[in-house]
DNA sequence: CATTGTTCGTTTGTTGGACAATTGAAATAT
DNA sequence: ATATTTCAATTGTCCAACAAACGAACAATG
């Protein structure tokens, strides 16, 4: 008989994964303040720096946070922690504008079409709000980007699929750089803004009609004309995305 | 006026930006050896422990890497690393089976039509002994599901497109208890199956052909199929998924 | 009375030095 | 040439200490 090859782990891991295990089993909830460095490490009978390199790495994960200088508790990971690092991944990878591209053609029409039938009134006011405010930002000559954003993050969280909305957004987050060459370049930039916020009205309307197939059918159009403005913007489809255009930095921390 | 807040960063955080930036800037390649944990000490002018601190989040976001007790050396991050901690904050976000099918029933069909322009001999071939195995199972009474799963990421990788590879992935990997439970439960065990390597092989034929269409209807039914035997078991689709069922193991580190 | 300064105990952030364990490679013996 | 045995380098862990920041309570100031 052979043994298979034991699993010996740095004790920071061990203090780690112990404390993941509590969180994960139900045994530590989210909100709930954890014991200071220096009980855990009597407790686990380890240095406080051990300790403290195992809290580094469950910080890392989004599971524990902590207020610079203050106490650590237990947090719920959000999509917003993990999806930078999932967008480095990809750049790292050298994924193309089309990948991204073809992965969009899946999910937001798909978004739309689920949104249809889950939007709530109050949802729906600010997608309204969102599309004046992208009408007075075209007419004002500024930028409509972060309005695009946060117009399919709209959609996408109205759709009430924590999956989808997990899946999207760090595809959206490397579209940022690309949309913003998208609209500086003279062939797009004079009809290319019109045709974006009347896609967006459209949209909303059906989703105000609860309309689910005429909201895929609009976002779907939308989408195709995004690409249809990266090709006419002389834009290589197969080419890396720009690895120095990070994703939009976090504020900084509370202190 | 007011002023905005101040970005004051730990020792560590800053350790460990300063490292990330020389990396994503590529003027640190992956494969190449870091220096010591001394030397960097020495070169940043900061303690070894501080310096260890911020090694730990960069092994967290797969930048860096090390085999227990070896030199550290840049890596790529994979997503195989980033999926497990996606399909945590899934977990603990509650997701329900419903959410998680919804964005399959977009990824996977998808999938299926991307891979049949551009799979190759090689991956085809190992479709085809996929499904001869899973065959070879059902009549052996072994379980299937390491197969499925297999089958599924080899259709995914066959569609060349790496956003989507790292989109799916941390949502099957949750499939993985609900389609134990399900092939586990009387009513679906008999004809389940048998219905689902149908499935396979018709996908692996359409793809031999190069039939998109095809290839994406037969998934989308297989997906349907998934669903009617999660309600056919019984099974509640809004129903969170079992936190206690983990992500399968990663095998031990090197050592 | 609202703001500012002071003090104090607690907890995190950082430093110093030390040593065991492991690794890779060089030196030695077979 | 192949094992085996050193040996220096490097990581993993520990111990002890102190600076810095925070929360709260309270005094001082205008």
């Amino acid at each position: 008989m052979a043994f298979a090859r034991l699993a010996i782990l740095p004790t920071y891991k061990v203090v780690s994964d112990t404390i993941e295990r509590e969180i994960l089993a139900g045994r530590l909830n989210a909100g709930d303040i954890l014991p200071t460095e220096t009980e855990l490490a009597d407790q686990f009978g380890v240095t406080r720096h051990t300790v403290r390199e195992g809290i580094r790495i469950l910080e890392q994960s989004g599971l524990v946070r902590r207020e610079a200088g203050r106490r650590l508790y237990v947090a719920e990971p959000h999509y917003g922690d993990l999806a930078p690092r999932l967008s480095r991944a990809m750049v790292m990878q050298r994924v193309t504008f089309r990948e991204l591209w073809e992965v969009s053609m899946d999910l937001e029409p798909s978004a739309a079409a689920h949104a249809a039938g889950r939007i709530d009134a109050s949802r729906l006011a600010q997608l309204r709000a969102n599309v004046e405010a992208t009408e007075e930002a075209i007419t004002a000559g500024a930028s409509i980007i972060p309005l695009d954003v946060a117009f399919h993050i709209l959609v996408a969280e109205a759709a009430g699929n924590r999956a989808l909305l997990l899946a999207r957004e760090p595809v959206t987050q490397l579209f940022y750089p690309a949309l913003e060459r998208l609209f500086r370049h003279p062939k797009t930039s004079a009809v290319g803004p019109r045709r974006l916020v009347e896609a967006h009205r459209r949209i909303v309307e059906a989703l105000a009609d609860g309309d689910a197939e005429v909201a895929r059918e609009w976002m779907r159009k939308h989408m195709v004309d995004f690409r249809r403005g990266y090709d006419t913007a002389g834009l290589d489809l197969d080419e890396a995305l720009d690895p120095t255009a990070a994703p939009p930095a976090a504020p900084p921390p509370r202190r």
